[in-house]
DNA sequence: AGCCAGGCCCTCC
DNA sequence: GGAGGGCCTGGC
């Protein structure tokens, strides 16, 4: 099925700039798993193509074009940003690189995965625990499963999460799921919430520190003020931003504030492409 | 071989 | 309250 574009797009630095863990590239298609199925997508001249399995793909498009945020006016939002000469550099350097709007369950999940790993091994993780706990699907000759529910992952157990190579984030990822799977966490209620709330309730989690909660605030509940805090951005805002910020020895901690005034109510945007900027120039 | 990874938590000051 | 160390494991 065909979508037409969403101008500016870029389906290949969307979907390898690190903010979801299961799109693989096969001979031109990224397949990953989204909405309990597998779905193809590759970019053409004039938008994109995608297939899926086993839904339909009527009922799969709206959502493909709600994940992939193609509603989001990126020419609006980097005019908003521009002021930035770094950002305005970036939106020329990866014109249509879009934030996702994932699914919570999973996002959260990835990113407790996230903490003192790699992309490599979170992306084994995450594909580990669909195989090992999820359903399994199949579309042509493509084997994947969907992402394990709350439930699934809380029967599974801190253990066999551990026998996964999880390491000491299958005790997080554990207690979170049981906690969800016992309806003590409603992550969709948290998209319609004020982005201080949803903040608070995801820190409270076992895992889940300031970091990680923005990043599931950004790339699934619709919070693009968000900031996550990484090494990256880290570096990025010490090597860029010493004069704006003022501080030569701000903490971490300190940065998300100052990165969301100086930003603003696109904040997220803004550290996605320091973020990709800033990782694509390597450790140095 | 050894360091470090898209942090978080706990302890101790 | 905040700085510092420990943590599983794998990639480079």
């Amino acid at each position: 099925m065909f979508i037409p574009f969403a101008k500016p797009l870029d389906i290949g630095s969307i979907l390898e700039s690190g903010q979801a863990f299961r799109w693989r590239k096969y001979d031109g298609w990224y397949v990953g798993v989204i909405f309990n199925n597998i779905v193809k997508i590759r970019q053409t001249v004039e938008g994109m193509e995608f297939a899926c399995g086993p839904d339909d793909e009527s009922v799969i498009e709206p959502l493909v074009r709600d994940y992939l945020r193609l509603h989001d006016d990126l020419d609006a939002i980097y005019d908003v940003l521009s002021f930035d000469k770094r950002i305005a550099t970036g939106a020329s350097l990866y014109p249509g690189m879009r934030i996702l709007r994932q699914e919570p369950w999973e996002c959260l999940v990835s990113f407790i995965c996230s903490a003192n790993s790699n992309i490599p091994r979170i992306s084994k993780n995450v594909e580990d625990m669909a195989s090992s706990f999820g359903k399994p699907l199949q579309l042509g000759n493509h084997i994947r499963s969907t992402f394990p529910t709350p439930l699934e992952l809380a029967e599974a157990g801190e253990q066999k999460l551990r026998e996964l190579g999880l390491g000491f984030r299958a005790k997080y990822v554990a207690a979170v799921a049981k906690v969800a799977a016992n309806g003590g966490l409603d992550l969709f209620a948290l998209r319609e919430a004020a982005y201080d709330e949803a903040l608070d309730a995801l820190v409270a989690l076992p895992g889940v520190g300031d970091k990680v909660a923005n990043c599931v605030l950004l790339f699934s509940l619709d919070k693009l003020e968000a900031f996550p805090v990484d090494v990256w951005i880290d570096r990025a805002l010490r090597e860029w931003y010493a004069d704006e910020m003022g501080d030569a020895k701000i903490t971490r901690k300190a940065m998300r504030p100052w990165a969301q005034r100086y930003f603003g109510r696109y904040a997220g945007y803004a550290n996605q492409y320091l973020f990709h900027q800033r990782r694509l120039e390597g450790k140095k």
